[in-house]
DNA sequence: TATAAAATTGATACTGCATATCGCTTACGT
DNA sequence: ACGTAAGCGATATGCAGTATCAATTTTATA
């Protein structure tokens, strides 16, 4: 999987975007695993061929896409696996305009995704600097803010304007 | 239905803070169904005991606690009464921190919600001061902003901290 | 006020996504 | 190699929300 790293002024972007499945590299999945493994998580086979397939991905991804990818392992074990994964962090989910969930490889630490309506293209903005001012909004209300969820919408550069 | 309205700095703020239902007032009701009737809609009964209901919840409330709520009105109609509202954007969603999906009376236009944890009560942001930040963040990736979802997390004054 | 067309209702069936169950299999520390 | 606990997967179940469709109600018009 291509991953293209951009930083531009305050924001470090990657960009999540081939259209189809590009085999996972082995090495991105030994790394998944190897996390598991330090966790207590077994290392087994349909586990590994759901995050390879999670891997592949090239984009935001629906549990039903995973499901319909791996027809040799059991729908409960797909889901049981992302599940895992999500618990972990080591992929986020994402959500659609539409409130669809879809899911994703996720970077290290908190982040937020710019989604493309159009051709589904995610990118991460890595750097969340809206926080403070959300910390302060809530003070002023009264609250103690503890936490925020924000997906960003709108259209990819490819998707023209 | 009491609603506080409280202006501080440069964020308007409304609680939706009461523990137990309250009766909506009929000129709450009427106010609602008065719109829907100027875009089509009919004046019906059960639509009216649906709007009712809404307008009578003290905070976020699940599609579910309003059929409960609605013991003499259809599953169907309650849900489609819900979505005209929604639609309408008199009513809006709002997504719990384990995404439960939610609703409440919604003010006019563009908002967001800071939601406590502890006792499930609501403020609204009414002025959203993070649109440049992400319009400026998404340019920079390369996108056009069209859009985003925010829901701010943590405990209101009351809840301590 | 009567009438008819159209919107609305509600009982019920259905869909789709996700989890629970549980007997069998596999991984892995000893 | 063995035993145990984790994991698997076929299947059942749960649950939220929508589709269906005959019956009812609203509203425009006569």
């Amino acid at each position: 999987m291509q991953i293209r790293s951009i930083n531009m002024t305050s924001n470090a972007v990657k960009h999540h975007g081939h259209d189809h499945p590009t085999p996972a590299s082995p090495a991105v999945v030994d790394d998944i695993v190897a996390r598991l493994s330090r966790q207590g998580y077994r290392d087994t086979e349909p586990r590994r061929l759901v995050i390879s397939a999670v891997a592949a991905q090239g984009r935001p991804f629906t549990a039903e896409e995973l499901c319909a990818a791996l027809p040799c392992v059991g729908r409960a074990t797909v889901y049981r696996g992302l599940r895992l994964l999500v618990e972990t962090e080591q992929v986020c989910r994402v959500l659609l305009e539409d409130r669809e969930l879809r899911y994703q490889l996720s970077p290290q630490g908190h982040h937020h995704h710019l989604l493309c309506g159009i051709c589904g293209l995610s990118a991460d903005l890595v750097d969340c600097n809206v926080e403070d001012i959300l910390r302060a909004a809530a003070n002023r209300a009264g609250f103690r803010m503890s936490g925020h969820w924000l997906e960003v919408y709108g259209r990819c550069g490819d998707c023209g304007d």
